[in-house]
RNA sequence: GGGCCUGUAGUUUAAUGGAUAGAACAAGAGCCUUCUAAGCUCUGGGUCAAGGUUCGAUUCCUUGCAGGCUCACCA
């Protein structure tokens, strides 16, 4: 639309209005293809958003144009007729030149932004929460890649701290079970160390002497007291195998990752050093920052204890990522739960770290909320993990393949299984609550990702039937059905989405969009033959399944999913 | 209790202050001798409540109601 709407400006400007113009799509494509209300021109010519509006139809059915077959007013609104053959040319040949280029920006000089996403616990479960924070966050840094940003990826993950201590204690109390594991495989290591994390939570709320004992623990990793070391290391080594197998399974690769550990003693010198400057006040024993000021709260960063809380380690974190880095931008893409957080945080390392002043964002993500609308806990046991929903989906996705014939079956079910969690992930607005039910989540009839996928098998399998042939010729055809016209009209948008996504940080832009589109193409289908059409109108539209296929293909790499050839 | 956020069909959701609130699922009725029926077509059904600002409010403001998150030594 964008491209399509600088044709019409001058127009408008000849017709006496001043921009800038605000486009819009009728409510219904009878009435027209583009739109402009004309209220913000009322006031400057002194008459009536209706006035105007026939006022500058009168003038522009006047004017000769290409791009324009015909102006009609609608109240306050003027609606466009796009020429139907300028439409297909300008958009086709746009799309088809750039191929995977189409809809990509650039930005006028090379910004850099650090996503950080991810931060899985090692020791813990990788659950559902995980599983939504890995897809949203390689997304966000596509989305962002393709508006022209450098981005790089960067994970936080918690290898201290008191989960750690709880898993610890739950390994210690069965060792013959851990020592057994050595040489068995990756997942049922990962089973037992989920196991562990659980059965030391259940005791640390249970008994005094338990608590006592995993709280001895943290405090021997904080130390890296040498009795615990090899059986902590060894441990942390078995979830980062298992973590570096989900990111490779989920499609997404970390420039660098940062551990919590790492931060420990520069978090406490950087608060030591704020407390001398008065940033920080000493309180209870523990040394806080008065986040009530600011009209925050206050927060502990380091506790009574002397070691430094997740607070001090983020002002630690912050300082890595800009010396390691040179970004314009870092974006934590963290659950919502953490918004007050961040903002004391925030504070407080405009302090500790000047030149972090206007750089952090948190982009709050919604929860994955169970059915039962419970905020899904790996400290119930009950859980969901990233491994049982990807096979639940899988199952779900060979039952309605069952019939099929297709080459590489193992293949196209993972990756149409992949695209349903992905899309029912991304689908909705990204600081919003997924509410996560496993029957919606591997559905894959209606806006889903498979729904996605099956339009590009269906392109694929057409063009594989059309008897070959390379179709650079985008030879203009006349009669352009309505189905034809609203499909190209919908690609023409697609560089505006991406721009919006980008902008908003948020993904769910463009999978709605690529499903309105497919919905779109699905009509199309069904009313316009492509293989059993007249040559000229063959070619037109084989054209036009190229140019889908395009868009479908970048759009849908944005979310993270890959297209299969049939299904 | 303080702060922040959210309330849209039965459910999950969309809508720069603008046209008849748009979809999906579920429900009901149709469509496969024709490019993949994981599809298409049709039907019913919705803005938490009361005020206010505005030519115009799902959108902005106030209050109420309901829900979520958070508020010192967890991450």
């Amino acid at each position: 639309m964008n491209s399509i709407v600088s044709h019409i400006e001058p127009l408008l400007e000849s017709a006496g209005l001043e921009g800038p113009f605000v486009f819009s799509t009728p409510p219904n494509m009878v009435m027209g293809d583009i739109a402009l209300a004309c209220f913000p021109f009322a006031k400057q010519l002194g008459k009536s958003p209706v006035d105007v509006a026939h006022d500058v139809q009168e003038k522009i059915t006047e004017m000769e144009s290409d791009v324009i077959s015909r102006v009609e007013v609608s109240g306050p609104y003027l609606n466009f007729f796009i020429e139907r053959s300028f439409l297909a040319s300008y958009i086709m040949e746009e799309v088809l030149e750039k191929g995977e280029d189409y809809g990509k920006h650039l930005q006028s000089k090379k910004t850099q932004i650090l996503v950080e996403y991810g931060c899985p616990n090692p020791l813990k479960a990788f659950h559902l929460g995980h599983v939504k924070n890995l897809i949203t966050g390689e997304s966000v840094a596509r989305v962002l890649e393709n508006a022209g940003y450098d981005v790089k990826r960067v994970n936080y993950q918690g290898d201290v701290g008191m989960h750690v201590a709880k898993s610890l204690w739950g390994i210690y109390n069965v060792k013959e079970e851990f020592d057994a594991l050595e040489h068995k495989t990756t997942k049922e290591k990962i089973a037992f160390l989920g196991k562990a994390y659980v059965s030391g939570s259940k005791h640390f709320e249970k008994g005094e002497k338990e608590k006592a004992e995993i709280v001895a623990y943290n405090k021997r990793v904080y130390t890296k007291d040498p009795s615990i070391q090899e059986v902590y290391k060894e441990a942390v080594a078995w979830s980062l195998t298992y973590f570096d197998e989900v990111y490779k399974e989920f499609g997404t690769r970390f420039d660098a990752l940062y551990f919590e550990s790492q931060m420990f003693e520069r978090g406490v010198e950087i608060v030591q050093k704020g407390l001398k400057k008065d940033v920080f006040t000493k309180s209870d024993g523990a040394i806080i920052f008065k986040g009530s000021e600011y009209g925050l709260h206050d927060r502990v960063f380091i506790n009574s204890e002397g070691f430094p809380t997740y607070e001090a380690k983020d002002l630690a974190l912050a300082e890595n990522h800009i010396k390691d880095f040179s970004p314009e931008k870092i974006i934590h893409v963290v659950g919502k739960e953490q918004t007050e957080y961040f903002k004391v945080v925030f504070k407080a390392m405009e302090q500790t770290l000047p030149e972090s002043v206007g750089k952090e964002h948190h982009i709050p993500g919604g929860f994955l909320q169970l059915k039962g609308d419970k905020k899904m806990s790996s400290r119930t046991g009950s859980v969901i993990t990233g491994d049982t929903l990807v096979q639940i989906t899988r199952e779900e996705v060979e039952n309605v393949m069952a019939e099929s014939v297709v080459s590489n079956k193992s293949v196209v079910v993972g990756a149409v299984a992949m695209a349903a969690i992905k899309y029912t992930t991304l689908k909705s607005d990204i600081t919003k609550d997924v509410a996560f039910d496993i029957e919606d989540a591997v559905k894959i009839h209606g806006e889903s990702g498979p729904y996605l996928l099956y339009i590009g098998a269906r392109i694929t399998s057409i063009l594989h039937k059309s008897s070959g042939g390379v179709l650079a010729d985008t030879k203009l055809y006349s009669t352009i059905t309505d189905e034809e016209k609203r499909l190209l009209l919908l690609l023409g948008q697609y560089p505006d989405i991406t721009k919006k996504a980008a902008e908003t940080y948020d993904p769910s832009h463009v999978a709605r969009y690529l499903f309105d589109m497919a919905q779109c193409f699905n009509t199309f289908y069904t009313k316009c033959p492509v293989l059993q059409s007249e040559e000229e109108q063959k070619q037109f539209r084989l054209s036009l399944l190229r140019c889908t296929y395009i868009v479908l293909e970048n759009g849908l790499s944005l979310l993270g999913i890959s297209l299969v050839d049939e299904m």
